[in-house]
DNA sequence: CCTTGCGGCGGACACGTGTCCGCGAGAATC
DNA sequence: GATTCTCGCGGACACGTGTCCGCCGCAAGG
């Protein structure tokens, strides 16, 4: 009977599927136990007996149903990671730094785009397939993000917010945006500008809020009233973080009869787009006006001028993730939220420079 | 008793958490086959006790077990997709695209990069979940890959590749590469251009075999010599395909003793990259030389010069995925596998100009 | 030949769920 | 008040797995 099984499935080119430790065991002539020890490594098993199921696994390609052995208690080892699109390169970055830190650790990342409605399914989901732990990265509406974190709290799952900062009881680590904006202000305060142009960083979202206190803060260090030396067009143009936003803003500032002589980017695509913008009016950057961005992608230094910015330094960002995520994993719920910043660092290259006498 | 545990849910603050449907229904005071009912919208239940259901069911945030469920016969509704890297942008958009696709079909996405070497314990992982189907975006090892395409259709797993050409037995969709690179070339052949530089499209793997052939077609069709009217300084830079790989290349082809006139990338950031490294060297684009990019990224019109380069129609590509996929999904596995080709479209822009005379 | 021990067999249970089915409490109907 | 109907209860089974445990065939040792 047993070698018959065999012998009929090593005729067929196309054997049999197994979908069961068990039709697996009778396919090669074993008790369904036996195979059972052989992959939960248990002892008492001949060498000999060990290495026939095991290459018969490898020939089959038989996987023991992970369904099935999470519901007898082992752990899932998955992980959910929310995503506010996968259109933001730096946070595309993030997800594949932390989705190969974790892998590394053999735990597996289902990544799924946080849709404002549909958000609650997906986080659902990841509860019901119980996840180990849930990730947000991006900026998410406060109300809805908060909602989603008490559920999580109430299930006992732990979780972390990348990016957003300020979400009451979250576990946090998001970069000192506002310490950014410090720097590339001070920068241009050293230069010698004094007017300012807002590339997309006025009114809007916590990410946009954190940027003009950093700005009004290095202002009135130097003793600068915010209100009257920022120039702000943002509304005049259907709002997005893209390129084609900062050409337009630059195309509306140029004619301005008080034109600012130098531009805070929201982030690098708006600062590059209103360096074509500039440069499309006939100006010349940083000799009429200076540009500043924001994440220091890779093609800030392949502009022509190439672009002054701000780095993320993503690295630390994705580490210091990995250290809180995999520390909450075993561990019992933690009392008071976690929270952690990073520090930015400006980049200086060639589209900021002195104000023209 | 049944009172008494609402009641003790209800006075502390961090509710018991609710683990399963039994736990759960104990909890509401009603049976567990009541709530199942509910949850799987089966008749013969009153209005008021649905709801009373459903309203316990927000309030608790409890989730049935998907991995009982699943164990259960109903379908995982999940699928693997096999990234090359996170680090492509097309292919993220790619991907991007077509998670959200699968998503409005109630599918859920397991991503996962595939680093050659462990690639192996990423399908396996995937197929112990039982996942519905497996997507690869992106060129993967030749050999490799296949090995994994067999272990899926012994399984009898539905797959897709996204992207790379020509896998023995596989279901693909993937750009004309080569169809691309024939309207790039005949666009500069048209120009006057004669003389043409690879910028890194020259030996590798098949996703730099299929430009060549597109070019060395296109050359033929007007009588030309390939061997003859193709430089490449590609070998003289260690390979990447990012900027600094195409600055560092058009520092190279500079020198040459026969520049080419016109330049051909085999992405946007190595064009753009050389685009740099001419302007650097203090040639003007495209006065003195041509450059052409692929794949027709955002920023390829913020440049200055804005850059010539291929479309790729990612929402085709894309469509043309998801339709595959959901066909395969309830179906019975297709004998001959589906091969589909996506047009591309050459974009036009400043990048590219006639030849000097 | 009998004893001993090794190693594989196979039955049993639990995990959380969907589903079926018989039961019974309470309400509505005559 | 007796009958019928409605609807929730709770026991049972199956899904595929890990694990425990008693059993037994077989070979080695006395």
């Amino acid at each position: 009977m047993r070698a018959d099984t065999v012998a009929a499935a090593k005729k067929s080119s196309r054997p049999v599927v197994l979908r069961s430790t068990a039709e697996f065991a009778r396919h090669i002539g074993l008790a369904r136990t036996t195979v059972s020890r052989v992959l939960n490594q248990q002892p008492g098993l001949r060498p000999k007996t060990i290495e026939r199921v095991q290459r018969a696994l490898a020939e089959t390609g038989f996987t023991p149903n992970a369904h099935a052995v999470h519901l007898k208690g082992k752990r899932t080892a998955m992980i959910g990671i929310c995503m506010e699109d996968l259109a933001t390169p730096p946070a595309v970055r993030k997800l594949a730094a932390l989705q190969r830190l974790l892998r590394s650790r053999g735990i597996a990342s289902l990544i799924e785009v946080y849709t404002p409605g549909v958000g609650r399914d997906v986080v659902r989901h990841f509860q019901s397939l119980r996840v180990e732990a849930v990730v947000f990265i991006g900026h998410f509406l406060r109300d809805e993000i908060e909602a989603r974190l008490t559920e999580l709290t109430r299930q006992g799952t732990p979780h972390l917010v990348i990016d957003q900062f300020g979400l009451k009881g979250a576990n946090t680590v998001a970069l000192d945006r506002a310490a950014g904006m410090e720097l590339v202000v001070n920068h241009l305060l050293d230069l010698g500008h004094r007017s300012f142009g807002s590339l997309g960083i006025t009114k809007g979202p916590p990410s946009r809020i954190d940027r003009q206190t950093g700005i009004q803060a290095a202002l009135r260090a130097r003793g600068l009233d915010p209100a009257a030396c920022i120039v702000s067009v943002d509304h005049l143009h259907e709002r997005s973080n893209d390129f084609e936003y900062g050409r337009l803003l630059a195309g509306s500032l140029v004619g301005l009869a008080e034109r600012p002589t130098a531009f805070l980017g929201y982030n690098d695509e708006i600062a590059i787009g209103a360096l074509r913008g500039f440069q499309e009016a006939g100006l010349r950057v940083p000799r009429d006006v200076s540009v500043t961005g924001f994440n220091n992608q890779e093609i800030c230094g392949m502009t022509s001028p190439a672009l002054t910015t701000v780095d993320q330094s993503i690295e630390d960002t994705v580490a210091t993730a990995a250290e809180i995520l995999l520390g909450q994993l075993g561990a019992a719920p933690t009392a008071k939220p976690i929270v952690r910043t990073i520090a930015p660092a400006l980049v200086v290259r060639e589209s900021t420079g002195p104000v023209r006498a």
